[in-house]
Formats: structure tokens, sequence, C-alpha cells
DNA sequence: TCCGACCCGTGACGAATGTCATGACCCTTG
DNA sequence: CAAGGGTCATGACATTCGTCACGGGTCGGA
């Protein structure tokens, strides 16, 4: 019996998927959570063989769930995301997911990929894969993402800075060397590209 | 048996629905459709009793398809949202739809709306009906959003004042009194609620 | 070993931004 | 008519933002 955490905040799709895959013998549904955190805290709890996280969240983004859950136990984490791109696959991985799904596929699909990556075996969808073969890496560093993220709603360099526990001078340079990598000229601007691309 | 028709761009939520509805016994998918276009084409040739439609998918949007529908056979529609908001609601009646239901709603309730509908009710979601009653709308001025739209890229007021034939004081002003209104300080901050709620 | 990259911080500078006061013009409404 | 709201504009002001130069630290690869 494969034990699946899902995390969606759209309770749509989040039940409707529940409800096809608890039809399925083998699959256990063990938690279903709103939000990125609701989800690290019911993962740590109920420790699930393998957590189907929506990429879109508030809070948490089920990337950063995955990378929070990421050794502190065993459950293998899937991302499913309305916008697959080669950037966010790439932060996926480097996050420790074994799944990537984009939700251009079929419900049916997602019972075989759970118990693929119960297996141990990896799924990362194929076209989005072969997308990120052929495309441009960020070339922005962790640091300069953590800002631009942390910034991402209009918070003053003063909040990014205290959120990530820097000085304002280190914010701003970080931002200073981001806008000048995408040739911009305002966090606003930067930040509106980085999530085009899907590096934040 | 009441046939239905589901019009949905994303695979994974009108797969999955679609699924869920078939295990009803007096329930029939008579058409799965990935566009408004392609929902118009087939409620004119399978001619089923409900329509289920999504209201953001390319091309024609939910709304468009219930308006080019109306009178013209006997289907009743159903509106699905992720972003439900009074005057989405107010637009969606007004195109003679007999149901609104936002994708915050869960997806066992979907069947039971389908039926009441089907059997000549209406359906509203209570929550957003209760919202577009108490008037929820913008505090903003035309002006003001106009001008907050310009730069929600993160333009520069310059650059906004050039795209609206205004001086660039002018729009400081309109700017200003928005972040006043919203209660925030910053117009990346300001476009993000804005954005949130609709009214951009 | 040294070099380069990334990371963290400081200080100073100019430019952009948001606030405020003020005044003008058009509307609509009472 | 008068009052009020929205629009447009100007100028002054303090704050924030982005840039630059600089120094110190770690770490991995040549």
């Amino acid at each position: 019996m494969i034990r699946v955490l899902i995390a969606d905040d759209e309770d749509m799709i989040r039940t409707a998927l529940a409800s096809l895959l608890r039809l399925e013998e083998d699959l256990e549904i063990v938690a279903e959570c709103r939000s990125g955190t609701e989800a690290v805290d019911a993962a740590l709890r109920v420790d699930p063989d393998v957590c189907l996280l929506d990429l879109e969240m508030p809070g948490l983004d089920g990337v950063e769930v995955a990378e929070r859950l990421h050794g502190r136990i065993r459950a293998r984490c899937i991302v499913v995301t309305r916008h697959a791109r080669p950037g966010v696959l790439r932060r996926a991985l480097r996050a420790g997911v074994e799944g990537f799904v984009p939700k251009s596929r079929r419900a049916e699909e997602v019972a075989d990929i759970i118990r693929r990556v119960a297996a141990g075996r990896r799924y990362v969808d194929p076209e989005i894969a072969a997308d990120a073969l052929s495309d441009e890496r960020s070339p922005l560093t962790a640091r300069e993402l953590d800002v631009l993220r942390a910034g991402r709603r209009g918070e003053t360099i003063a909040q990014i800075a205290a959120a990530l526990h820097l000085s304002p001078g280190t914010v701003r340079n970080h931002v200073s060397s981001a806008l000048g990598k995408l040739a911009v000229s305002s966090r606003q601007q930067a930040t509106v590209v980085a999530q085009e691309r899907g590096w934040i």
C-alpha cells in the first residue's frame, strides 16, 4: 500500500484527484493539504511514501516544500504545475524532487506516476525534459534568486534583508547584480522576467 | 440520464472531473472540450442537457461560450472559475448562465450542482453571491487603475506617463492616491493586491 | 598553491519614488 | 447656484533604490 499526501490550494482539483486516487486499490491518501506550510507539517507527522505537491500554492510553493522535506523524511516528492517551464524543472530537481508533472497531463496518468516514483524511479515529463536540455539556464546565483523571491510581492529592501537575515546593503548588492544580468532596471521588472522564465 | 458537456483547457482537471462524473449513474459525459470554440461546436452538434464550462480558456472563455449558446440550444450552462469575483458573476448572469461555481468548491459537489441545474433550478455559489450583494467594488478611480495597469511590469513613472500621455507629476499623484486607498507603500505592492482582487 | 566564484558587509553618490500643498478645469449632484 | 469629486499639473521635500568601489571571508578547481 502506497501512502500518499496531496497538497493543492485549489479544492476542486485536489478533491477530484484524491477521489480518483482513492479508487486505486494500492494507494491510500493519508493527508490532504491546502497550503505549503500545512503540507510540511502533515508530511512530518504522517510520514507518507509519496508527496504530490502543487507548485502554485500560497506561502510555500511545492518546490519549497520538497526542499524542506528533503533529507528529513523518506517521502519522495512529485511536483505538479500548471505552467511547466524548463527553469522550474531545474529548480525542482535541485530541490531533490523525484517527479515532475504538468497539469496538461491527464489525471489517469497520475496514479501510474505515483507508483513509479514510489518504486524508486524518477518521472519527468518528457516534453519539458526535452525543452530543459535545449534551454538556457538561469544566470543568477542562488542568493540573487533568494533576494528576488523574497521581494516578489513588493517588499522593501529592509524587509527582504530581515527575512533573509542579511544587511540591507548586501541585499542591494545582490539586487543590483541580478538587475545587471537580466538587463532591467528595477526589482519589479526583474521578478517579472524571472517568473516568466520559471526561475522563481 | 443527464447528458453533460465538459470544457476546460487544463487536461488534468478536465479528465479528473469527467472520470468522477462518469461514476454517477444518472450522468453521461457526451463531450470533452479543450477550448471555447470547440465547446460551441460540440454543443451545437450533440445538444447536451448541461454544459460545464471553465471560465479561463484560450479563445472564447466560458461566459462567451454561454452567450453564443444562449437561445440556440436548450442546454443550461454552468461556469466554473478559479478566480471567482463579483464582477465576473455579474457578467455571467447577464450572459444567461444558470450556474456559477468557483474552483474552491469540492469536486464532489459538482454532480449535485449539475443535477440541480438540469432540474431547472439555478445555482450560484453562496459566498460569491454575498460578495456581489455587498458590492466589493474597487475604491480606485479609473485613472488610478490605468496608472497601476500601465506600470504592472515595473515600468518607471516616466514610461507610464509617456504611455498615458500625462505628466510624470500627475502619474505620481495618482499612484500616491492609490497607495493610500490600498494601504500599501509601493507601486509593486499595489499591483499585487489589485491583481489579486481582480481590479487590473 | 593560486585563482575565480560566490557570499557578506560598508559607505557614498545620484536618480527614482512617494508625499504634500496648491491651483486649475471639468463634471455631476443636491 | 454651490459643493464635491475626479482629472491634470507644478514644485518642494524626505526617503528609498540602484550603482559603484572597496574589503573580507569561504570553497572548489586548475
